[in-house]
DNA sequence: TCAAAAGTGTTTGTTATACACCCATGA
DNA sequence: TCATGGGTGTATAACAAACACTTTTGA
């Protein structure tokens, strides 16, 4: 290939960066500079020999103090929408992060899905990519378990469900499928929420003990 | 941002074309042009302007002559792995080819799965990667169908669903999934095989009728 | 008329769902 | 002792899976 220069940097790394916040996600946004009243996705352009996934946790890390609990790529972007640096392309990340220890610095704020600012196309684009990454791996990797703190409670659990799958779930059924899956970990402490009876505390343990899909599903989205 | 020039090209765009050949998926490689006995998969910088999936589809088309029936973002690679180009960023693409159709141009030839040429690391993830996307969109979107011609036989139907899931399915059970799904058409054909009774004829179409999933389903991968 | 492949009615076992209930605690 | 939320045994309905069968063709 014969040697050129480009003008434009070669593209960005953006992180949709997602907590559950009361009973929405929320997904943080990073104040412009210039423009105080413009937020945007926060985003970086990759060192030299800086892989795309490391770009993304230190977009993370600068804007939280902490890495999420879970980082995914979400896809490239570009398409000739616009985005608030020069390149054409950007790689937007997911990154979840329980709420607990997700304090955003100065600059940072977190926005419920609902009433989120006006983006760039190329970054409205992205959370959309990420809201529907959400949806389509909850039932592939740990999705809820990543936006709640190590122990649980099995309601908070049956919450975070709710709040992903947007539907109400029968308690006893959601226990039941929860106790054949071997995903949790009964701890020995209990937490007294006010009033009721206090409920037992778990933690994410998987054991290796798979049950297979039975029959074929065709569950298609359509076009 | 500070205006500079940068050495790289910004980033290629590589297509993962797939089809059904004999009783296994096979991919297109391209012949390199200086090695003759090194292969790779077809890629392309793109045009300024050019979008991504434009890009893709005028790869596919390079090699193919025709358009894929199916085209689908599978990511950015980077993270430091080789590639024919001498960018650090590719993006590549799944497109899906109904064997029938699928006539590679001079220098372009099919490789079943199980024994493809050695590829550069990038590419070879790509690879993984186009895999791993194929089987976990298998129910939820109609890529069985993309592999197969506009008509097909409920046999030949099964036997592709086989290949993708690589098990065995029961003909009734399978034919009772498909009919609660409403996605296939009965034509007014038939065709003779040979011994046996002749099989109709079917055509991807689907009513706008769908049944949710029941339940929660902790179907996890383990990490 | 037999082999081979297409296609279907019915039974069986498994699983999601719901109901109904008991348990433990604070006010 | 009552309201509140945690937690569980059991019946019911829905569904996947399998079996067993009929149909239609070529040799």
């Amino acid at each position: 290939m014969r040697e050129r220069l480009f003008r434009t940097a070669p593209y960005t790394v953006d992180a949709v960066l997602v907590t559950a916040m009361g009973n929405e996600l929320a997904i943080l946004l990073v104040r412009n500079s210039s423009e105080r009243e413009r937020w945007s996705l926060p985003w970086r352009i990759p060192q030299t020999g800086e892989t795309l996934e490391a770009a993304a946790t230190t977009v993370a890390k600068d804007a939280l103090g902490e890495l999420p609990t879970w980082v995914e790529q979400i896809g490239a972007f570009g398409d000739g929408k616009r985005h608030p640096s020069e390149t054409d392309v950007s790689v937007a990340y997911l990154g979840l992060v329980p709420h607990e220890t997700a304090a955003p610095r100065a600059g940072y704020a977190w926005f419920q899905a609902a009433d989120l600012r006006p983006l760039a196309p190329r970054q409205r684009a992205m959370v959309e990519g990420a809201t529907k990454a959400i949806q389509s791996s909850l039932d592939q990797a740990p999705i809820a378990f990543r936006l709640l703190p190590p122990t649980f409670t099995l309601s908070e659990l049956q919450q975070m469900y709710e709040l992903l799958l947007d539907k109400r779930l029968h308690k006893a059924s959601f226990r039941r499928a929860l106790q054949a899956a071997w995903l949790v970990e009964p701890m020995d402490e209990w937490r007294s929420e006010g009033r009721g009876r206090p409920a037992q505390l778990f933690r994410y343990l998987p054991k290796k003990k798979r049950r297979a899909h039975r029959g074929v599903r065709f569950d298609f989205l359509y076009p």
